[in-house]
DNA sequence: AGAGCGTCGCTTTTT
DNA sequence: GCGACGCTCT
């Protein structure tokens, strides 16, 4: 081991063994040389992750010399804050830890100048990727009808990760489409670099550019990080597997972690053979298989098997757990997705109240993101607080990305997309043929947008007063980029924002969106002296980086107590006591493009294996026989992946979902309804079909519901009666500190109204006095 | 240039 | 069922 302080601390290094299982400490202890460690859902791989890090550090490893790579923002804070835990947080702020894109971003920051870039380059997401290929395309003209700009978008992003450059894209291009996106990608690729701005498959395929062209650079991060962990390495695709491979050829210290049963972003580019073929890239490697379950019961995990053993490709491995058997699975059977959000949300208020679960002990889990809509509404109805992890929308709307356009604008002016965005909001008479004028000018001079703004005079053809216009939106941003030097950012931002003229449109405007609007912009500036806060040295620049790559950024819910809504890719990583999957059907989960392919039917498969298991106790789940899609009633059969868990995985409680259920078999005892289902489903799956023959309108609703007890909450007891309370049951009353997400912290006045209609007028500490409806505001009592 | 209306595509998942 | 976008009219 490369030891750069004297030792005499390792000993302790070993204290961090004890406890953990021998396999967990072989991957903690073997630190030098390859290591592949195959870690089953729930087999405590955070846990080994943070200690075998711990380890190093007390082993004598400087931190500046550890790198270690997630998938998510999520995955790396919570490794940073454990590992903080162990080694003291001022050592632990100094490991580089981050998702690929943040860390290669840094670097790239670093070395910038290497590619051609500036290092206050812009990071385009997906919409200003796609926006930037209309541009393109309009530049080139083709037409939008034939060829939908988010398609293109689409092969590019699959080009670039399979590391295809635009000169082989148009090599190999047959048909007419391909040589058109050939013309595209090429186009996009120079936009993007007279933009000074990359996209974020570029900060992989950049990384590689980098390394190839200057060996002394790769060497020198070499010399940096010597000691490499990559988390969920079977989601690595090919260019993010050549950059780590290429940072770990000089020192070999190399250790991956994944599951290959819980691969399911294929779809992204991820490349399953990254982890099956580690063996093959590091013939000494050493192999670890973490197969104790620590988190689930023995039902949850023999569901989860159950599912899994369908798939034909895997790596084979055995979980295992201790843990005592568990409740059965609940399975929910809704006659329409209103009817399933509703039932979703008794269930687990009555688990809430039979088993002591709180709100944030709960999650419910679905195929897609249009899935929430009907549960949100549901849990709104029985007044319980939940949050949405998605986090994407707020930085979606309009008057967000105009404000971090502006901002942008401010560190890195050659990013045209940002002008064309801006440019005219608000209202400056600058309209599409002035713009046009400009671009053309600054496509035939060579010079960027911005560039040919400056020199307003040399543009022919300009209206005097546009080019006025022109002049003044220009100043407005030279008047701050002279004061980035001397202001701090949030500062800066805040009076730059104002002179846009941006917040004050929406004021003036003084309808109930336009404020949220207004409001919506002061969040992002709030949000930013907040970072400033936290870290001091904090530029505009890194902070719109942070932006652009973080997800589900703002998380002030994070340790609320909620309720928590997401999708199963989002939930990868989490675990909760009790999990509701709902939307188990046919053409949804799995998707209906996957029922026709093997390949793609295997990822939904781990996808369902993924929400399985995130589930500590309780598992409930769910299906429609009919649901809004597209708005439109679409009917459908139970998934198939349901008859692939063992009948005796289910509740054997066969108490009918409401008392319309007869009529639907009036003959039929209950319980045999509920017999006949199942062995309906066991069959079913023998025959390797969906099953279900039945019609929808006639599959037995049977097999449910958790207590006796609880019944009558499912009969005919009007819904919100029982539970008129806000979330978890807290009552709110005038004088109480609550939080909401968008004003702040204030205090509750008064309260008027009941039920449903519950007002409280709540004093913000900003300055506003707001009135909001319970049911709705999302207020945490503080 | 901007408002108003109609069409279209969207819903798979994320950095 | 909604939002983004394009077309037309003013």
């Amino acid at each position: 081991m490369l030891r750069l302080i004297p030792d005499t601390d390792g000993q302790q290094a070993d204290t961090l063994l004890e406890g953990l299982n021998p396999s967990q400490a072989q991957a903690v202890r073997t630190t030098d040389g390859p290591v592949l460690i195959i870690a089953g859902a729930g087999s405590g791989k955070t846990r080994v992750l943070t200690y075998r890090m711990a380890y190093l550090l007390r082993s004598g490893v400087h931190p500046d010399h550890i790198l270690a790579l997630t998938f998510t923002n999520k995955a790396a804070q919570e490794m940073k804050e454990r590992i903080g835990h162990l080694v003291g947080a001022n050592i632990a702020r100094n490991i580089w830890a981050g998702t690929f894109h943040s860390i290669f971003a840094r670097i790239l920051r670093k070395e910038a100048d290497h590619l051609g870039f500036t290092s206050s380059f812009t990071i385009y997401d997906t919409d200003d990727s796609t926006a930037a290929i209309k541009q393109v395309m309009g530049q080139l003209g083709i037409s939008q009808q034939v060829i939908a700009p988010n398609a293109v978008r689409g092969r590019i992003s699959n080009a670039k990760n399979s590391m295809m450059s635009w000169q082989e894209y148009a090599r190999n291009a047959d048909s007419i489409v391909e040589k058109q996106t050939g013309q595209i990608y090429e186009e996009y690729e120079k936009r993007l670099a007279q933009s000074n701005a990359m996209d974020f498959d570029d900060l992989l395929i950049n990384m590689i550019r980098l390394f190839e062209h200057h060996p002394q650079v790769l060497a020198a991060w070499q010399q940096r990080f010597r000691y490499l962990l990559v988390d969920e390495y079977q989601d690595t695709n090919r260019a993010q597997y050549k950059v780590v491979n290429m940072l770990a050829k000089a020192h070999r210290n190399i250790c991956v972690v994944g599951d290959d049963a819980q691969s399911i972003y294929r779809w992204r580019g991820a490349d399953i053979r990254n982890i099956l073929d580690f063996e093959r890239d590091y013939s000494d490697a050493t192999v670890v298989r973490l197969e104790q379950n620590y988190r689930s019961t023995k039902v949850i995990l023999a569901a989860a098997d159950a599912v899994i053993k369908n798939n034909a490709k895997q790596l084979k491995k055995s979980l295992w757990t201790e843990n005592p058997e568990g409740e059965k699975i609940t399975l929910l059977s809704c006659r329409d997705d209103r009817e399933e959000a509703d039932m979703v949300v008794r269930t687990i208020r009555s688990r809430m109240d039979n088993h002591g679960y709180s709100s944030r002990d709960v999650a419910i889990l679905y195929r897609t993101n249009a899935q929430s809509q009907a549960l949100e509404d549901a849990l709104r109805r029985h007044n319980m607080a939940y949050h949405i992890v998605s986090g994407v929308s707020f930085y979606k709307r309009k008057e967000v990305k105009d404000t971090i356009a502006y901002l942008r604008l401010l560190v890195n002016p050659s990013d045209s997309e940002s002008i064309i965005r801006v440019i005219n909001e608000p209202a400056r008479g600058i309209g599409q043929t002035s713009l046009e004028r400009l671009q053309e000018t600054a496509v035939t001079s060579g010079r960027t947008l911005y560039d040919v703004m400056l020199d307003v005079d040399s543009v022919v053809g300009l209206q005097k007063r546009i080019a006025q216009s022109v002049r003044d939106f220009i100043g407005i941003i030279e008047r701050s980029r002279s004061l980035l030097e001397t202001m701090s950012p949030s500062e800066l931002a805040k009076h730059y924002i104002e002179s846009t003229g941006l917040p004050q449109m929406y004021k003036l405007q003084d309808t109930d969106e336009s404020l949220d609007r207004w409001n919506n912009i002061e969040r992002v500036l709030d949000h930013l002296s907040e970072q400033e806060d936290l870290d001091p040295d904090l530029t505009l620049t890194t902070y719109l980086e942070q932006i652009a790559l973080v997800s589900e950024a703002d998380d002030p819910a994070l340790g609320s107590n909620r309720i928590a809504l997401m999708t199963m890719h989002a939930a990868k990583g989490l675990e909760f006591p009790l999990v509701v999957i709902a939307g188990m059907e046919q053409g949804l989960f799995p998707l209906a493009k996957a029922e026709q392919d093997i390949g793609e039917q295997e990822e939904e498969r781990r996808l369902f294996y993924v929400g399985i298991t995130r589930a500590r106790e309780q598992l409930v789940l769910s299906y429609a026989e009919r649901r809004y899609r597209f708005g439109e009633l679409v009917f459908s059969r139970p998934s198939m992946f349901l008859s692939e868990i063992d009948a005796d995985c289910f509740s054997a409680s066969s108490r009918p979902m409401r008392s319309a259920t007869p009529s639907a078999a009036p003959t039929q005892p209950l319980n045999q309804q509920a017999q006949q289902h199942r062995q309906q489903q066991y069959s079913s799956s023998q025959r390797g079909k969906g099953g279900y023959s039945s019609t929808p309108m006639s599959t037995p609703r049977a097999f449910n519901v958790p207590k006796p007890r609880s019944s009558n909450e499912y009969s005919q007891v009007p819904a919100d009666e029982s539970f008129s309370q806000t979330g978890e049951g807290t009552t709110i009353r005038p004088g109480d500190r609550v939080k909401h997400p968008m004003f702040g912290v204030g205090t509750v006045l008064t309260l008027s109204g009941s039920g449903q209609q519950t007002k409280v007028t709540v004093q913000f500490s900003n300055g506003t006095r707001k009135q909001l409806v319970l049911a709705y505001a999302r207020l945490d009592v503080l």
